[in-house]
DNA sequence: CTACTAACCTACTAAGTAGATAGGTATATT
DNA sequence: AATATACCTATCTACTTAGTAGGTTAGTAG
């Protein structure tokens, strides 16, 4: 699998802290409770969003985390490159991959890098705030649909 | 990752019979030799291609494997199918998977349905002919460098 | 008919990853 | 001081990946 539930919900708590930031900081406790994810995984996953500076937290009683910067600002590519290393389809293209004797021979590997850009481009094009509840949600998702077949690349961003 | 050694062989050994299909059938013992993958690991990928339809095997002396059609003919989709199951990059959309009960309400689902859509349209749009050697492979490869930012999907049947 | 070859089948294993859980410590707010 | 929350480290189970081992079956060539 590409994206795992580390990826995946990464994506969610992003989406949660924009949806609630109205009240300043969100705690991660609150943040498991509405997305039906246990606090203790959201623990192990959180660490990796603040490194990569995506969001920032702060202790104490009131404290909790909030974006850096506008979700409109944040792109899914971001959060997943954060969350999982990369979106690479296959081993041999992912970061730190030991470098494979066979790739000056390779028939294939160009494929592999083509579903690589592929994957990057279309996450790239994808914000937090694409992905946000709003009011035009339906008329965007409709949109989509009638133009999911023209071979466009970013369908979100319409 | 997305694809497991599983697919990206069973695409090694299918541009491999292509490329030697001249002597008949062509035994997996060669194809593990020429590809550097064990007779035994290939021998565990094979029977999913032939389940597929996609090769077929005789027994005995002078046999070996063939493809069912001609390599313009065979998509990387369907191999990876065969081999893989599926190329959803994540669980909830794979085959089979237990249906989430957050399907409703959850906002990337469409993300990743439509990610799910582009790998499916990029690997259908490469069949094994587009992989093997062939002397304008650097030409078609020339091509597909100046045209990759447009936005099309089957970059390798410019 | 016999030897050979290659497909085909079943079981096993070592290593790694996914998906958590447990139990704590550090730090800030009220 | 009490409380809330971030933050840290270790552990665990189940599953998957990647591969090995050892055979049996079915067909061909001589």
């Amino acid at each position: 699998m590409l994206i795992s539930t580390k990826g995946r919900y990464a994506v969610r708590i992003m989406i949660d802290l924009a949806e609630n930031s109205e009240s300043g900081y969100v705690a991660m406790k609150n943040v498991a409770d509405r997305q039906g994810i246990s606090l203790k995984y959201i623990e192990r996953i959180v660490p990796l969003l603040t490194k990569a500076g995506l969001i920032e937290g702060v202790h104490g009683k009131g404290g909790g985390y909030r974006l850096c910067r506008g979700p409109q600002y944040i792109t899914v590519l971001e959060i997943l490159n954060s969350a999982e290393g990369s979106v690479a389809p296959v081993a041999c293209l992912a970061y730190g991959a030991k470098p494979c004797d066979r790739k000056n021979i390779c028939r294939t590997v160009k494929m592999w890098q083509g579903a690589y850009e592929i994957l990057e481009s279309y996450f790239q094009g994808i914000t937090i705030y694409d992905l946000m509840a709003k009011d035009d949600f339906v008329k965007d998702y409709n949109k989509f649909e009638s133009k999911k077949d023209t071979g466009g690349l970013n369908v979100w961003q319409l």
